[in-house]
DNA sequence: TGCATTTAACCCTGGGACAT
DNA sequence: ATGTCCCAGGGTTAAATGCA
């Protein structure tokens, strides 16, 4: 579509959810309401200035402006992950399958692109410039973990507990397959819990385009991890210390190891080479490098 | 070698459920 | 009311690495 269209039917847009006339608009833009026409239905090219003037009459930040009137269009294309970037050869929890994840991983990045979409056709700012940046990652990993629930034979397990999905289908031991999810925007990153238990997890790694709020995944690693209390554990105990300044306590939290996250970054599933540069991340381990490694 | 960039390590935040 | 267990993570910076 013409970029003065678009632009032009997301003035209209706006205008009339603010239900104003072109008149009107036309009035505290300081324009004439013949050129916001001309405009509104992609006759006539505009400047700058004017759509600053447009933006502010509609109570419409410019960067949100622009994002919201091309957020339609980010919501159908572009937002599917490519499926080059899957390495098949990586082990998977048991049942878990890659088509499953890419299946997941788009519902997760179309269900965010389509509320921002919706809140940019508005005039609102988009959903992670209203989130405390670690609860949008928060949000992020509940909404994967539901996508899985939906399209792998991971399913939701009680609510607040560990781990986060369970595959019932397969059972070691009496108890079903679990899977502990975590999404993070730090690249490599590793796991930061609270629990440091034992079993498969899976830590997303996911972008977040500027603009429009939507957000990409970049990086999946699995992993079979050992709980902090077995002999060879893959955490790390960081305590719960209090703030002199502030009397805030943290939480007890368990860091990977380095070994622990060089097990995650072996079974690197997913990952995005024109955003993640792995070759420089260190490994910690005692026997060789697996063939399904990334650093195989 | 010196500067720029990236990574690993460490410190930090919010909340709820439940037993005592 | 308090403590302990869980849930969800990010931000900063010294050190390591890349590169001209």
């Amino acid at each position: 579509m013409d970029t003065k269209v678009t632009i032009g039917r997301f003035i209209r847009k706006l205008r009339e959810q603010k239900q104003l006339t072109q008149e009107q608009l036309a009035t505290k833009t300081g324009i004439t309401y013949q050129h916001l026409s001309g405009m509104e239905n992609g006759r006539e090219n505009f400047t700058i200035d004017i759509l600053e003037s447009l933006a502010r009459a509609l109570v419409c930040p410019l960067p949100q402006f622009i994002a919201g009137a091309f957020a339609p269009e980010s919501t159908t294309s572009g937002i599917t992950v490519n499926r080059d970037y899957f390495r098949p050869q990586v082990p998977l929890p048991p049942g878990m399958k890659t088509s499953h994840l890419e299946a997941a991983m788009n519902a997760t990045q179309s269900i965010v692109a389509r509320i921002n979409a919706n809140l940019l056709a508005s005039g609102a700012k988009p959903l992670p410039e209203y989130i405390q940046g670690n609860n949008f990652s928060g949000l992020v990993s509940n909404v994967f973990c539901d996508a899985l629930n939906d399209h792998s034979p991971y399913k939701h397990n009680s609510h607040q507990a560990y781990p986060d999905l369970i595959n019932p289908a397969v059972k070691k031991g009496g108890k079903p397959a679990g899977l502990e999810i975590k999404s993070t925007i730090q690249i490599g990153k590793g796991g930061e819990s609270h629990n440091g238990h034992s079993g498969w997890h899976l830590i997303a790694c996911f972008q977040i385009e500027p603009l429009t709020g939507n957000v990409r995944f970049i990086h999946l690693m699995f992993a079979v991890l050992n709980g902090h209390s077995q002999s060879e554990a893959d955490w790390t105990y960081v305590g719960s210390k209090v703030n002199a300044a502030t009397g805030s306590r943290r939480t007890e939290t368990y860091n990977t190891t380095l070994a622990g996250v060089t097990k995650l970054r072996d079974g690197s599933v997913f990952l995005d080479p024109t955003a993640v540069n792995f070759k420089r991340w260190r490994q910690k381990r005692t026997g060789a490098v697996p063939a399904y490694s990334i650093f195989a």
